[in-house]
DNA sequence: ACAGTGCCTTGACACTGTCAAGCAATTCCG
DNA sequence: CGGAATTGCTTGACAGTGTCAAGGCACTGT
């Protein structure tokens, strides 16, 4: 039986990507991912060379996935620079919360090798779009600190988000909008965007 | 043999918190936990009913030390709240950094329950710790919003400090310092030992 | 003395990732 | 044209994992 090269490859990407929506860091098994696929359970270990291969591929197309997200989400904030950063920041907290599985293989899982030359274009893509965003309340060089600020603190959201999973106990849950966070942070600076403030459309 | 009771109990968990720091989440392991404390393979579940029951145990430990260490970070900086408050994040930093394994015990592994009645005290007393040394930057009342723009932040910090392993290649690596960050977010804020530092314009 | 109760061991089971070997179809090449 | 190498996948085995049932062993209370 012969398929096109590489179409088994996608077929188990998919199917990995299937087990890890469904149930978790759990779920997600070189054998199942086979089982899914509906070839050998060593199948997926020959492509990829063992389980962080497949992992990385894995993490490779959910960071692809998630320049797109961030990308669409500054173009949803129009001109407006504010509303651009948080239409950015919107994108990154969406795919964080519907991505769940993904977001924790890109940022969290350590058996993806994140220098791996697929997966490092599209990271460093994700990057730039957010670096982007930053630049305007920058002094008009790139102003490093309040990246890796809007960063940090996107970042942390959303990691708090699948940590507080309790929505009674926790603070977390009380939460104010992030919109709200990021303007805090962004208040110290001289522009008068931010003067402006207004009452924020909601971007998806 | 008659021990004291709950003796093995905690010798288990500093066996499994030895295996963590040495070698990570792949290698903590109910029967390697077990082995290296002397023990038959299925000891450890029979104490903490599996293994989740160790991890939330070893990460009520952990959360125990966290408080601690943001506690004295925060008695370190002295009586100016500016100095509390960066000596808070500053513990959270040292120890997000110096026990990564713990670090992702409490924050990230989806086993450990932490609703747990041990686990949940110590964490709540480290948030309130973190909220407290907030509270001079709010307007009197508590400012739910700095504490989570506050939390987030670091805690995102802390996190991207992880993802980010190669110095080389990763912005993260071309830090800032997290104080400059932190002074960035309360740049905006009416007090007056930070309008020193940058003078805020007047939003609200 | 004797049943009861914790504490731990033993042995088994299904499941995992990895590896060596093999197999069948395709492609290469002399 | 026909053997040989290569590719793509399967098969079978192995050690390691969490979990569970059963059992044993020492101590306690009566």
């Amino acid at each position: 039986m012969v398929q096109d090269p590489g179409s088994l490859r996608d077929v188990l990407i998919e199917a990995g990507i299937a087990l890890l929506e469904e149930g978790g860091m759990q779920a997600l098994t070189l054998r199942q991912t086979a089982a899914r696929a509906g070839v050998s359970h060593a199948a997926p270990a020959h492509h990829f060379d063992g389980l962080p291969g497949l992992l990385t591929a894995m993490a490779a197309r959910a960071f692809k996935l998630f320049a797109d997200a961030i990308h669409s989400g500054r173009e949803a904030g129009g001109t407006d620079p504010l509303q651009r950063l948080l239409g950015t920041t919107e994108g990154y907290l969406t795919f964080a919360s519907q991505h769940a599985g993904l977001f924790h293989l890109m940022f969290i899982s350590p058996q993806v090798n994140r220098a791996d030359p697929v997966l490092g274009p599209h990271a460093t893509r994700a990057y730039q779009i957010l670096r982007e965003a930053c630049q305007p309340f920058g002094d008009g060089t790139p102003d490093e600190a309040l990246e890796l600020a809007v960063w940090s603190m996107v970042h942390g959201y959303a990691l708090l988000g699948f940590t507080a999973e309790d929505p009674e106990r926790h603070p977390f849950h009380r939460r104010p909008a992030f919109r709200e966070l990021l303007v805090q942070l962004l208040a110290g600076r001289q522009i008068p965007v931010i003067n402006r403030l207004a009452p924020a459309p909601d971007i998806r």
